[in-house]
DNA sequence: TGAAAACCGTATAGTCACTACAAGGTCAAG
DNA sequence: CTTGACCTTGTAGTGACTATACGGTTTTCA
C-alpha cells in the first residue's frame, strides 16, 4: 500500500508518516519506479504501535525507548514498568493542577454577575496582584 | 527597577519579560543610560495580570483580547464572560481525556507480572493493533 | 584599585510533535 | 487528454518559552 492508505489504517496523516521516518522511528520502506513509498503489514504493526503510545500521551523519545526494548523481548519487563510508572506519576501531576486550574477558573466566572455599573469583578481581580500569585508560579515551574 | 528583579517579583525569567515586550504585550520600558531597562510599579501590575492569566493556562493571544478589554473596561463583561466560559470548557474537555489517559496507563501496568519466561506482556499489548486505537486516534484529532 | 562575579544587552537557535505550504512529478478516471 | 487526487522533497510555522553565544555594565570585596 501507499503511504496515504498506510496512513490512514493507523489514523494519522501521511505527513507524520514521514516525520517518522526523518526521526528514525519507522525504517525507510522500500520504493515504487515512481519514487512512491510502498508499505507491508510489517511496518503498519510498528506504526500502530507508535500511534498507540502517542494516543497514551507517551513522548516520541519514550517511544524510541519503548521500540529499543521491543527488540530485546527477553530482558525488558522491568525497564517497561519504570517508563511506565514514571509517566503514570506525569499524568497524575498534570490531572491534579489541571483540576486546580478548573476550580480557580469556575470560581472566577461566579465573580462576575455581569452588572455594567461598575468595572467587570474579573478584570478587577487580575488587576489585584498577589503574592499568591508569585508563589503558585515558582511552583508551578518547579513541576 | 531592572528587568532581574522586575521579574522576580512577578516569578518568572527576565528572558519571558523581554518576550512579552517583543510580542506587545508589555510596553517598552524607559531605559538607563546603559541602555538597562528601567520598569515601574504600573508595568509590574500588567506584568502580574499577565503571569496571572498564564498559571491559569490561558494562552497569550487570549490574554492580548483581555487587555483589550481591560483597557475598556466600562463594556467588557460579557466578552470577558465569554472568553472565560470558552476557556474553562477546554480544562472540562482536557480534564475528561486526561481522566481517561490516566486509567488507560494504569490497567497497562497491571497488565505485566513481570515474569520474564514470557514477552513482556505490555509490549505484547502495544504490538496488537486494535480498531479502537484507531478510531480513538480519529477522536483525538476531533477534538 | 583592580579583578571577579553578577547582572544586563542583542541575536539566534532549539524545544515538541506535528502541520502547512510551495513547487513539482505520477497516476487513475472519464 | 485533461482534471483531480495522490505522491515527492524541502522549508517554515505553531506556542511559549528556554538556552546559548558573545559582549557590555555594574557591583562587590580583597
Amino acid at each position: 500500500m501507499r503511504i496515504g492508505e498506510f496512513a490512514a489504517k493507523a489514523g494519522c496523516d501521511a505527513q507524520t508518516v514521514r516525520y517518522y521516518e526523518r526521526e528514525g522511528l519507522l525504517a525507510e520502506p522500500a520504493r515504487e519506479e515512481s519514487g512512491y513509498r510502498r508499505y507491508d503489514a510489517r511496518h503498519l504493526q510498528r506504526l500502530n504501535f507508535i500511534r498507540h503510545c502517542r494516543a497514551l500521551d507517551i513522548p516520541l523519545s519514550e517511544v524510541r525507548q519503548l521500540l529499543e526494548f521491543a527488540a530485546v523481548p527477553e530482558a525488558s519487563c522491568a525497564e517497561v514498568n519504570d517508563l511506565l510508572d514514571g509517566h503514570i506519576a506525569l499524568v497524575k501531576h498534570r490531572l491534579a493542577s489541571l483540576r486546580t486550574l478548573e476550580k480557580q477558573l469556575v470560581s472566577l466566572r461566579r465573580s462576575c454577575d455581569g452588572d455594567r455599573s461598575h468595572p467587570c469583578a474579573i478584570l478587577e481581580s487580575f488587576r489585584t496582584a498577589t503574592e499568591e500569585h508569585a508563589s503558585a508560579c515558582h511552583a508551578k515551574h518547579r513541576a
